[in-house]
DNA sequence: GCAAGGTC
C-alpha cells in the first residue's frame, strides 16, 4: 500500500481527486478522513500534530527555578491523538510513504514530524514531493519526480520552536512568579506577542508625552459671478513658507490679520487653474494582511474577519485565506472565474460587464509566493440562505475584489484653482471621477468627489463666508488592528497564519483593552521591564536574528545544537542579570495591576476601591483596607470587568464595562448601580409559577402563609430579574434585560397568568411578553444558535432542522441518523454523523 | 498553567 501524507485534510481530499481521477473515496477512522483508491491511501494531518514541551517534573512552577527551564530536557509529544494514531495504523501496513505536506520551511517540520512518526512502525522508503499549488499538472508532476525530506530546513524549525519555548516559557515563569501572579493570571512574554506589545505601548509614551500646539487655518466660499448660473465652493487660505505651500498659522495675530483682509476684500481674482487627469489603478489581489485590512473598514476586527473567512473556506466558497502571496497563479482562468459569476443576482451584471472587456489582466502585487494562491472566491457560490450576514459581507468583499483586479483603472480630473484677494492667496482642489472603472465592482474603496466649478484665470470671485477655525495639533494615533498586522507584517514578526491571534492573545493576556487597543498599566511595566532585562525579547531583532540563523542551519552552514546552545547561552547572561532585581521588579508590576483595577475611593474608610476577584472567580468591587475593611460591591456575573477612564460624578467611581464578546456593555458606577437597586421596590406581578399555587401547603413558610409572588427586582449587581418574592427560598427567576424602563400592561397572558411587559428603550418600544413565554423563547433561540455553531449548519439548515424537531444540539447528539435523514430533506445520514461526532469531541 | 507555529 502506498501511503501518501499531507498537511491538512483538504490538501488531502485535493490530491487525492486529482492522482485518482476523482475515483476516490473518503473513509473516516477515528474521526480522520482517510481517501482511498486502489492501493493508495491518503491522510491529512492538522499541522503539527506533536508538540513540545518540559517533563512532567518541571510542570509545577513554584517547585522549579525558572532559570532551571533553559536546561531542561524538551520532550515531543502527541497533541492530536486520533491522527497520530490513525497514522501509526496506516504505517503498519504501509509498503511506500510519500510525504506532501505545505512547500515551505514549517511544513518541511510538519513533514518531519510525520516521518518520525511512521518510522516507528515502518522501514521501508519515505519519499518528500513538493508543489507550490495543488493543481493537478504540479501535482502529477511532484508525484512523477519525487525527492527526498530536507532534514537541515526540518531542523531550522526546530530551532526556532525550541528557542520560542525556552525564552518564552522561561521568562513568563520568571515575570509571573515576581509578580505572584499564578494561575490564570500569568504575565507572559515572547518572541513575536513582546515585541508586537512594545510597538503598542511605546505609541502609547508618545501619546501621553504630546503637547499640543494650537494654530489657526482660515476658510473662504468663493462664488462664480460670470456666465449662468451661481456656483460656490469653498477655499482656504495658504501661504508660502520657506519655498513650500502651508495652510497653518502658528501665530494669532498674523491669523486674525489674514482673516479681516480676506473679509474686507471686494472679490477674489483668478491667479491660476491647472487641470491633470489621474489614473487610479485598481487593487492587488488580497493577500491575509490586506484582507484584514479591507475587512477592517468594514468593521470586523481581525480575529473576526479570519473566522468567518476560515468557515469560507471549509465550506469551498473561498481560497485558503492564510496566504502572502499577491500574484494569482498562472493555471488561474480569470475568464473563466467571472463566468461562474454569470446569471447570479448578485453579481451576475459586473462579472458580464468585466467579461464585456477587451482584455483580463488582473493586476499583480510586489509579493509572489508559491505556497497558496492570493484569497479569491473559488467560483462555487453559495446558494440564498448558505450563509449569515457576515459570512455573506466578507464573502462579497473577496468575491469584489476579485472582480477589482481585472477591472480597469479609474481615472479622476484634478483641478487645482489658486485665487488672490485682499494680498492673501487662496486655494481650492476639486476631484472628479471621469471613468468610474473598478469603483464600478468595489464600491469598498473611497470614491467621493469634491466641487469645484470651470473658472478661467482673470475671473472675479466673490467672497462670501470667511471662517478662521482654531485648532490644536493632535497626537500620533493609536494603531487600530489591521495597521498592527500591517506593521507586523513590515517587521517580518509573526507570519500570516498567526499574526492575528497574537493580537487576541494580547487581549487575553490583560495587555490591551478596547478598539483600537489601548495597553494597559500591566502592559507597560511588562514592556519596563523586558526592556530593562531582556531587551532581546521585545526587539524585532531577536526574530530577524533567528530567521538569520534558521537560514544558516537550512544551508548547512550552522547545526542545530550551535544555534539553540548560543541561544541558551544568552538567556543565562539574562537570567543573571534579572536574579537580582527580582523583588524590584515584581513590586513594580504589582503596582500596576493594581492601577488597572482601581475605582476610587472607599467610602467607609478613605482606602481604594479595587476590581477583585473572590475564590470562585467571580468579579467584585473590595476595599483595598482589607481585612480591616470589609466594604464590598457586586459586579455583574457576565464577562470580564475593565476599568473606565470614565468617572462618575457623584461619587468620582470610574465606570466600569463588562467585556463578554458580543454581549459586552457598560455597567458604569458600582456606587450608584447598588444605590439604585437600594432605592427600588419591587414590583409585583402575580403569582410564582414555582411555588406561588394557592393551596401548596408543602410550599407555605412557618406562619402558613401562601406561596410566593412573582416580582421586578432590581439588585445591587446592576441585573435585573423576576424572580420570587420568598427568594432564597424560593429561587424560581427569570432573566429581564438591563436597560430600558419595563412597563406592565394590563394584557395577561393566558397560560401563565402573568401580566405582559413592555420595554421602553430608545424610540422603539419592545414588546417583551409574558416573562415566562419569553424566556422560553430565548432559549429555544439560544439552542438553534448552538446549532448553528456546528460546521456545516447554516441559518436553512437550522431552520430545517427545527422543523424537524430538532432544536438543540443535545437532540441532535440523541437522535437516530438514518431517521433524521429521511425526515429533513438535503441531510444525509452521514451528514447527521459527522455532526454527532463534532459534538462528542 | 509557559511560546509560536501549524490547523478546524
Amino acid at each position: 500500500m502506498r501511503l501518501i501524507i499531507t498537511e491538512k485534510d483538504n490538501a488531502a481530499r485535493r490530491i487525492a481527486d486529482i492522482l485518482s481521477d476523482g475515483s476516490a473515496e473518503a473513509d473516516r477512522q477515528k474521526g480522520v478522513n482517510v481517501y482511498r483508491w486502489g492501493k493508495t491511501r491518503v491522510v491529512g494531518l492538522s499541522g503539527h500534530v506533536v508538540g513540545l514541551d518540559f517533563p512532567e517534573e518541571y510542570t509545577n512552577w513554584r517547585d522549579v527555578e525558572p532559570v532551571e527551564l533553559i536546561d531542561a530536557d524538551i520532550v515531543t509529544d502527541p497533541t492530536q491523538e486520533n491522527i497520530v494514531r490513525t497514522l501509526s495504523d496506516l504505517s503498519g501496513r504501509a509498503g511506500e510513504v510519500v510525504i506532501a505536506t505545505d512547500y515551505d520551511r514549517e511544513g518541511e517540520l510538519i513533514g518531519k514530524e510525520a516521518y518520525e512518526l511512521v518510522r516507528e512502525e515502518f522501514d521501508g522508503p519515505i519519499e518528500r514531493v513538493r508543489f507550490s499549488s495543488i493543481t493537478d499538472r504540479e501535482v502529477r508532476e511532484a508525484f512523477d519526480n519525487p525527492d527526498e525530506l530536507d532534514f537541515d530546513l526540518a531542523a531550522a524549525g526546530e530551532a526556532r520552536q525550541v528557542i520560542d519555548l525556552i525564552w518564552g516559557a522561561a521568562l513568563t515563569r520568571f515575570l509571573s512568579l515576581s509578580a505572584r501572579q499564578l494561575g490564570n493570571d500569568f504575565i507572559s512574554v515572547g518572541r513575536v506577542q513582546s515585541p508586537t506589545l512594545k510597538l503598542i505601548v511605546d505609541r502609547e509614551r508618545e501619546i501621553e508625552a504630546f503637547d499640543p500646539e494650537t494654530y489657526w487655518e482660515l476658510f473662504a466660499d468663493l462664488t462664480t459671478a460670470e456666465g449662468g448660473a451661481d456656483e460656490t465652493f469653498e477655499s482656504q487660505y495658504f501661504y508660502d513658507d520657506d519655498g513650500s505651500e502651508a495652510e497653518r498659522v502658528w501665530d494669532e495675530d498674523t491669523a486674525t490679520s489674514a482673516h479681516s483682509a480676506l473679509e474686507d476684500a471686494d472679490a477674489a481674482t483668478v491667479a491660476s487653474v491647472s487641470r491633470r487627469t489621474r489614473t487610479d489603478s485598481p487593487p492587488e489581489p488580497f493577500n491575509t494582511t490586506a484582507f484584514i485590512s479591507a475587512a477592517g473598514s468594514l468593521g470586523y476586527s481581525a480575529q473576526r474577519a479570519m473566522s468567518v473567512a476560515e468557515d469560507l473556506y471549509t465550506a469551498g466558497y473561498l481560497t485558503y485565506p492564510r496566504t502572502d502571496n499577491t500574484v494569482y497563479p498562472d493555471d488561474l482562468d480569470p475568464e473563466a472565474l467571472l463566468d461562474s459569476f454569470v446569471g447570479s443576482d448578485e453579481f451576475g451584471e459586473d462579472a458580464e460587464s468585466l467579461l464585456a472587456l477587451d482584455e483580463i489582466e488582473p493586476t499583480r502585487g510586489d509579493k509572489e509566493t508559491t505556497d497558496h494562491p492570493p484569497i479569491h472566491p473559488t467560483g462555487e457560490l453559495p446558494a440564498w440562505g448558505d450563509l449569515d450576514e457576515d459570512e455573506w459581507n466578507i464573502y462579497e468583499l473577496v468575491v469584489r475584489r476579485f472582480f477589482a483586479t481585472v477591472a480597469e483603472p479609474a481615472t479622476w480630473e484634478h483641478l487645482r484653482v489658486v485665487a488672490k484677494a485682499g494680498g492673501h492667496q487662496l486655494k481650492a482642489n476639486g476631484k472628479r471621477l471621469v471613468e468610474e472603472g473598478y469603483h464600478a465592482v468595489y464600491p469598498y474603496s473611497s470614491a467621493s468627489e469634491n466641487f469645484v466649478p470651470d473658472v478661467s484665470e482673470g475671473e472675479q470671485l466673490a467672497i462670501g463666508d470667511v471662517e478662521l477655525a482654531e485648532k490644536e495639533t493632535q497626537p500620533p494615533r493609536r494603531y487600530g488592528q489591521s495597521r498592527l498586522i500591517k506593521k507586523m507584517e513590515e517587521m517580518d514578526i509573526g507570519t500570516k497564519a498567526t499574526r492575528h491571534h497574537i493580537i487576541e492573545k494580547l487581549y487575553d493576556r490583560g495587555y490591551l483593552e478596547n478598539d483600537p487597543p489601548r495597553p494597559t498599566k500591566l502592559a507597560e511595566a511588562v514592556v519596563d521591564a523586558a526592556e530593562a532585562f531582556a531587551d532581546h525579547v521585545v526587539s524585532e531583532e531577536m526574530t530577524a536574528q533567528l530567521e538569520e540563523d534558521m537560514t544558516a542551519i537550512a544551508e548547512g552552514e550552522a547545526t542545530y545544537e550551535e544555534v539553540t546552545e548560543a541561544s541558551r547561552e544568552m538567556l543565562r547572561r539574562v537570567f543573571d542579570e534579572l536574579r537580582d532585581s527580582q523583588e524590584e521588579i515584581g513590586e513594580h508590576l504589582q503596582e500596576s495591576l493594581k492601577a488597572d483595577r482601581r475605582l476610587g475611593q472607599c467610602p467607609d474608610c478613605g482606602d481604594e476601591l479595587l476590581v477583585r476577584r473572590s475564590r470562585q472567580g467571580s468579579y467584585f468591587v473590595g476595599c483595598d483596607g482589607f481585612p480591616d475593611c470589609r466594604f464590598t460591591l457586586p459586579l455583574p456575573s457576565t464577562g470580564e470587568p475593565l476599568v473606565l477612564d470614565e468617572r462618575c460624578e457623584e461619587h468620582d467611581t470610574h465606570h466600569v464595562k463588562m467585556l463578554a464578546g458580543r454581549d459586552t456593555f457598560v455597567h458604569g458606577c458600582p456606587r450608584c448601580a447598588a444605590a439604585e437597586a437600594d432605592e427600588s421596590e419591587d414590583r409585583i406581578l402575580g403569582a410564582c409559577p414555582e411555588c406561588g399555587a394557592d393551596g401548596a401547603e408543602e410550599q407555605q413558610n412557618e406562619d402558613g402563609e401562601g406561596g410566593g409572588k412573582l416580582a421586578i427586582k432590581q439588585l445591587r449587581s446592576g441585573s435585573r430579574l423576576a424572580g420570587c418574592t420568598r427568594y432564597p427560598d424560593c429561587e424560581y427567576s427569570l432573566p429581564l434585560p438591563r436597560r430600558g424602563d419595563i412597563e406592565i400592561t394590563d394584557e395577561h397572558c393566558d397560560e401563565h397568568d402573568l401580566p405582559e411587559l413592555v420595554v421602553q428603550d430608545g424610540d422603539e418600544p419592545w414588546e417583551l411578553g409574558c416573562p415566562v413565554c419569553n424566556y422560553q423563547e430565548y432559549q429555544a433561540r439560544q439552542a438553534i444558535d448552538d446549532l448553528e455553531d456546528l460546521n456545516g449548519i447554516g441559518p436553512a439548515t437550522a431552520e430545517k432542522l427545527a422543523d424537524a424537531g430538532v432544536d438543540s444540539p443535545e437532540d441532535l447528539t440523541d437522535i437516530d441518523p438514518d431517521d433524521l435523514a429521511q425526515r429533513t430533506q438535503g441531510v444525509t445520514a452521514e451528514t447527521v454523523r459527522e455532526w454527532q461526532s463534532q459534538l462528542a469531541s
